[in-house]
RNA sequence: GGGCGAAUAGCUCAGUUGGAUAGAGCGCCUCGCUUACACCGAGGAGGUCACAGGUUCAAGUCCUGUUUCGCCCA
């Protein structure tokens, strides 16, 4: 084994083993074994690897691989989604690049030049989840827009339509005018932004404007001019004094001098802006509800370009804000306006993009989402479905009640196309899940298929279950549907996971899985959102590259907690590969004292002919195991890997280890061989605890080790056996005061490699001592020969140090070097401090409420800390008397 | 406007049924190239657990309010 450890040395070669192997594939469980089953949330083919995926990776990863060392018949689907509009992008600034566009070349080509580049690139992130050792049976891999899948979104398409839970109408939806297209509401994010609020006359028909407020005028306040061209009405508050009595009169729109009504809503509210609304049903959303209830008449006044239409009269041509703008100056002209003031608005952008959304009337395709989220919710209240951690159900519960209808139709061309045929001869829908060659209707030929598809995410929802066969009831859909754990990152619950509960209670009857588990977003090392503009983006390749596969994970694994961000650094990585070489020459270490003479296998552990700290670290490790099970089903794995890191580093290789040494170079042939099978055993066990979290340093240094054929991953998961307090306690005893001397040492300067002498008084603890001499001396750099282990010591030497651990005393002669002084001085402070705990016990255990209602244990733990301090305290004392003269 | 989260050592964070003298990593200080590891070992300094009340025998942990920061929804 080389001195460190190099994960670019082992990496590859072990995956490559681990999936020719066939490890990753549930078949491996015998076929009687409980399935456990993740899909993999489907990166964009698109998609470089960044850290949200090494998140969601190491998590999946992790449970399961740990579910696959429980036995279970473990499968993880992987695969990648078509991500409609990032995908086109890429390719239309291909397009571009290339001095043509996606209009020019056709809607045929433009598919055809997409696979295309979809053949090229969209292997890589497949590669890049490789490097980060993602255990998922690549055999079942899936693209939403595979054959199957498309049918399984025909499928449910139809099936919803049928239930006449989809429907096509002309609403106001969100439309991108750069990209073309309708977006969700999901799609759309609101910022603040500083913008302008225009307060402007609208005339009254037939008066005159210099008449006034109210008589020649209505004020109006708006933040966006150009939509005045899109104005139907003018609303008032029925109550309001300024303006009621001008309802039902007719207002003239600013030069365009259309005729529109006057109307009462109580929407209207009289303190904001004028008191007075104008009405664009056809480009707001709640102008649009106003429109509705009053059967006002809708007026779109863009182009899909977002310049104007010919509605907007002589402003037709122009761009929505040079529309804004000339309108604003042609209107001062007029004398129509009144003032500008700055004001903060709510600005609508495009997720993707970021350009400004305009609301806009469009005839789409929506589904109807009120009785889809009633199941939805029911789900979740009656815990078929359990989200960890838990505050998101409420966050779930609120969206899904305050619902709206989802605009399924995009007007793209990379998707799912929408399974609809116009019949040119009688107008009639055919909707079918085979393309058909006639009308349904009439029989005629002339169909034209609707030219939109769909929302990526109506397919992402089908995910679950489409790429286990649905809606085929094919093998893998039966033994492995529905799934286990959802795992993904908090940002996409609405986005994705709601829509998934959804739409598999709707189409399969069954939750699509029982739990969900959210994990947090990744951030840099100050807390910062990570951008490109902002420069602080960690590329998760590169770490791999430097510091290795496991560091990553492990950082990303521990450094988090369930649904919270996670600030993740460089630091802690590097921190987290001097834990992979730990791990590696600690094996290292225990490879190269196992001596030609031990036999391959573990064996047995001969209990009886274990020695203390055998003892002791096998307890350990029981207790570890224990937690750590119990850790990992309670979803706590960053609290589960932290332990291990703990027992691993801080008490296997800073104390067994070195405990270890003295029998292993000691002369007794047995001791050795006891030793070396404890070595190899807890190591063993810890490194099965550490796989899931670090699967390549464990499985590297796993072959070293003597162990069955085959892989540590498919392992099982230990079991822990009993825990042993009095080997634990004794051992404690004996790390205390090797700690005291250690620290005393070098409170005193002495030269690390000089060994001293010392006399200890051991009292009930001499049994225990004298059977740890040589662990005392070793570790403590105490001088073997003169050790004095007595149970009580008559002659104490004076010129000594003294240390006070947990009822034993340790005299350290440094001749030579004590000042009884300062001696003194050192023994007082430490006295009054032992006494200060003396006293806050006793006043604990002289409170009856304590005695009376707190649990007898503690109360038990109390006293017996309370004799102890009170001991440690006299024997302080004590001490002191005999260097008062 | 409603909801949620965070506030603990210089920095980044753990601390999940209330019962430690509050932990880790990094950083800092002092030693040490001791035959697994300097990607290391030994020792050490460093915290009124945001603030104010309350519940309790007992509060970093539960309740109420306040402040600051962040997110989600409208």
């Amino acid at each position: 084994m080389a001195t460190a450890y190099e994960p670019q040395a082992v990496e590859t070669a072990l995956y490559d083993w681990w999936e020719e192997q066939g490890y990753f594939k549930p078949e491996i469980a015998p076929p009687e074994a409980q399935p456990f089953v993740i899909s993999m949330p489907p990166p964009n083919v698109t998609g470089e690897l960044h850290l949200g995926h090494a998140m969601f990776v190491a998590m999946e990863d992790l449970m399961t691989r740990y579910h696959r060392m429980l036995g279970q018949a473990t499968l993880w689907v992987p695969g990648t989604d078509h991500a409609g509009i990032a995908t086109q992008l890429q390719v239309e600034r291909m397009l571009q690049s290339e001095g043509t566009s996606r209009q020019q070349v056709g809607r045929e080509e433009f598919l055809r030049r997409t696979w295309e580049w979809k053949a090229k690139y969209g292997g890589q992130i497949q590669n890049q989840l490789r490097r980060l050792g993602a255990s998922c049976d690549w055999d079942r891999e899936r693209f939403t827009l595979d054959e199957g899948l498309s049918q399984a979104v025909r499928e449910a398409f139809v099936r919803l339509y049928e239930k006449g839970l989809i429907y096509r109408g002309e609403y106001l939806i969100n439309w991108s005018p750069g990209l073309q297209t309708a977006v969700s509401d999901l799609e759309v994010e609101y910022q603040e932004e500083e913008g302008i609020l225009y307060y402007f006359k609208y005339p009254i028909a037939g008066a005159n404007l210099e008449a006034g407020p109210g008589k020649g005028y209505i004020p109006v306040a708006t933040t966006r001019p150009e939509t005045i061209l899109g104005d139907t009405a003018v609303a008032v508050h029925p109550d309001d004094e300024r303006y009621r009595h001008l309802i039902g009169k007719t207002c003239l729109v600013p030069m365009l001098g259309r005729t529109i009504p006057v109307i009462h809503d109580t929407y209207v509210s009289m303190e904001f802006g004028t008191g007075a609304l104008k009405i664009t049903p056809g480009h707001d959303p709640n102008d649009f509800e106003i429109g509705q209830r009053h059967g006002l008449q809708i007026i779109n006044a863009l182009n899909p370009d977002a310049t104007m239409n010919q509605n907007a009269g002589p402003y037709a041509g122009l761009d929505r804000y040079e529309c804004r703008k000339k309108l604003w100056a042609d209107m001062e002209a007029a004398a129509l306006t009144l003032k500008t003031e700055p004001y903060v608005l709510q600005v609508p952008r495009s997720q993707r993009g970021g350009e400004v959304v305009e609301p806009m009337v469009s005839t789409q395709w929506f589904v109807k989402m009120k009785p889809l989220a009633e199941a939805g919710l029911e789900a979740v209240r009656d815990g078929r479905i359990e989200i960890v951690p838990e505050r998101f159900t409420k966050i779930y519960y609120n969206w899904l009640e305050n619902i709206r209808d989802w605009c399924i139709s995009r007007q793209l061309w990379w998707g799912h196309r929408i399974p609809v045929w116009y019949c040119g001869d009688c107008g009639h829908m055919t909707v079918a899940r085979q393309d058909p060659s006639a009308c349904e209707k009439c029989g005629g030929a002339s169909l034209r298929q609707d030219p939109d598809v769909l929302d990526t995410w109506f397919s992402s929802g089908l995910w679950p279950f489409s790429t286990l066969g649905w809606p085929d009831e094919t093998e893998d859909y039966k033994r492995f549907y529905p799934t286990d754990v959802m795992e993904t990152g908090y940002d996409i619950l609405f986005f994705w996971v709601a829509r998934m509960i959804m739409q598999g209670l709707e189409m399969t009857d069954q939750v699509p899985f029982h739990t969900i588990y959210l994990h947090g977003l990744v951030r840099d090392a100050h807390g910062r959102k990570m951008s490109k503009t902002a420069g602080n983006v960690i590329d998760p390749l590169e770490m791999m590259d430097q510091y290795g596969t496991d560091a990553l994970r492990f950082t990303l694994l521990t450094g988090s907690t369930p649904g919270n961000d996670m600030s993740l650094s460089e630091e802690r990585i590097i921190a987290n590969r001097n834990f992979a070489n730990k791990i590696w020459n600690a094996t290292r270490f225990v490879v190269n004292n196992l001596g030609a003479a031990f036999e391959a296998g573990m064996g047995t552990l001969n209990l009886s002919a274990l020695a203390l700290p055998d003892r002791w670290i096998i307890s350990r490790q029981n207790r570890l195991i224990e937690n750590v099970t119990q850790l990992m089903d309670a979803h706590q794995y960053g609290e589960a890997g932290r332990q291990i890191y703990e027992f691993l580093w801080g008490e296997y290789a800073d104390w067994y280890i070195e405990i270890a040494k003295i029998r292993l170079y000691g002369a007794n042939i047995r001791a050795q061989a006891t030793v070396r099978r404890v070595l190899v055993h807890v190591l063993d066990q810890t490194l099965r605890l550490l796989h899931p979290y670090m699967p390549f340093v464990t499985e590297a240094t796993w072959q070293h080790l003597p162990h069955p054929d085959g892989s540590l991953m498919t392992t099982s998961w230990p079991v822990a056996a009993q825990v042993d307090e009095k080997a634990e306690a004794d051992v404690q005893l004996v790390m205390d005061i090797v700690r005291a001397i250690r620290n005393a040492r070098a409170e005193y300067d002495v030269e690390p490699a000089r060994r001293i002498v010392a006399h200890i008084a051991a009292g009930e603890k001499y049994d225990l001592l004298q059977s740890q001499r040589d662990v005392l001396a070793t570790l403590a750099r105490l001088d073997l020969s003169s050790l004095r282990i007595a149970h009580s010591l008559l002659d104490k030497p004076a010129q000594a140090l003294t240390l006070v651990v947990g009822g034993v005393e340790v005299y350290l002669p440094l001749a030579g070097m004590i000042d009884l002084q300062a001696e003194r001085a050192r023994l007082e402070k430490e006295l009054a401090h032992v006494e200060n705990g003396v006293a806050r016990s006793q006043k604990l255990l002289s409170n009856e409420g304590f005695i009376a209602k707190a649990p007898a244990e503690v109360v038990e733990k109390e006293r017996e800390k309370l004799t102890q301090l009170q001991d440690q305290a006299q024997k302080l004392r004590g001490r002191l008397d005999t260097l008062a003269d």
